[in-house]
DNA sequence: TTGCTTTAACTAATATAATTAGTTAAAATA
DNA sequence: TATTTTAACTAATTATATTAGTTAAAGCAA
């Protein structure tokens, strides 16, 4: 017999990725991962805790991929063409990656400092490319939360098939993006550029 | 030993749903629901097919809870209100009923015709409430995709923790809804009413 | 009521997955 | 080269889902 294999993390979570990627987050087990990497399951608790801690793994893993995507598209731009850019980027990440995009969306415990951080990173982008808009801080809090929900919800209802009519669903992100920020251009008095 | 206990579907998914909004989807699993309702796990197997089954009724049975939350806030009004009425029921459903609403976003599978046929009401539902809006018809698939992703990127993103700034959520939805609608407005040239 | 049918419980047994404990091979490093 | 550390291994336990076959009790018809 060749020598034992010896992996590290980032292989790991690659195959993770593919797995979740193909069947969903649910149907991730230590078995058949183990199975596609040629090792036994035990071995896979050198490298983090059990099933939970492999999902949280590639919770911080995923966060990060998504976070690489959107940042070309950030701060390539600005205002509207920024907020677009954005757009197409996320939901091009959740349609290339959906079991990976699913395991972001994990609640994070009080333990889990790091999920917290890369969070907050992506969040921070987001708010970012708002803030051209010089928005004041309380309603720039609630457009952010708008934008994101439209983002995560988009995401996940293409998932989930949610979108059934027969209608080109690339063209609804950016009519819908533009009728938010229709609204918030009508909504604030802005001195833009 | 008294009588044995004797069930029917209705007893099983309310338990169901106590355990789900409780603990998460995830954790749901048959000892457990065969344990809360003092019964051996096999004896479920008389109701539906496995856990796979269970979910997909419960699947069922929360977007027909969620559809009868939603109808009475759609049909009492019209317009912006009945817009800001149905978001707001949405969003109380699905923090009222956390693991159950989480339910309701099953991918039904080809076999699934009442899954696909409820959660087909619960689309109508929203549509309706456009109605009023005269959109032409493209662009009314457009908005209600719109609308969708926000109230469901919504439920989720405060289900997953994702709104952690210290800004009222309970203004945030009124607030995002109101820049959509607005947007709708600048957007297409409407004769209300 | 009496007896048949159906429902929904039961026990027993199997398979798969996660997990823990203890061991060993091989890589890294002092 | 010798030591330490890493990351594999096997063996065993526990939990869960699932299947098969059985039985109690409810519902209904004669």
């Amino acid at each position: 017999m060749g020598s034992r294999t010896r992996l590290d993390m980032g292989i790991i979570l690659e195959k993770a990725t593919e797995l979740v990627d193909r069947n969903g987050l649910d149907q991730l087990s230590l078995n058949m991962l183990a199975q596609e990497l040629n090792i036994k399951s035990p071995s896979l608790y050198n490298h983090f805790q059990g099933l939970e801690g492999l999902k949280q793994q590639l919770a911080i893993y995923g966060t990060e991929q998504l976070y690489a995507h959107l940042l070309p598209a950030a701060i390539g731009s600005k205002g509207d063409e920024a907020i677009h850019g954005l757009s197409r980027a996320y939901i091009d990440f959740a349609r290339i990656h959906p079991g990976l995009y699913e395991a972001t969306n994990r609640i994070p415990d009080h333990s889990d400092e790091k999920l917290q951080h890369v969070q907050e990173e992506v969040v921070k982008l987001v708010m970012q490319v708002l803030h051209s808009y010089h928005l004041e801080d309380e309603m720039a809090i609630h457009i952010v939360r708008g934008l994101r929900s439209i983002l995560h919800g988009f995401a996940s209802l293409i998932r989930t098939g949610g979108f059934q009519m027969p209608v080109d669903l690339d063209k609804s992100i950016p009519i819908v993006i533009d009728i938010f920020i229709e609204g918030i251009h009508s909504r604030v008095q802005q001195e833009e550029y």
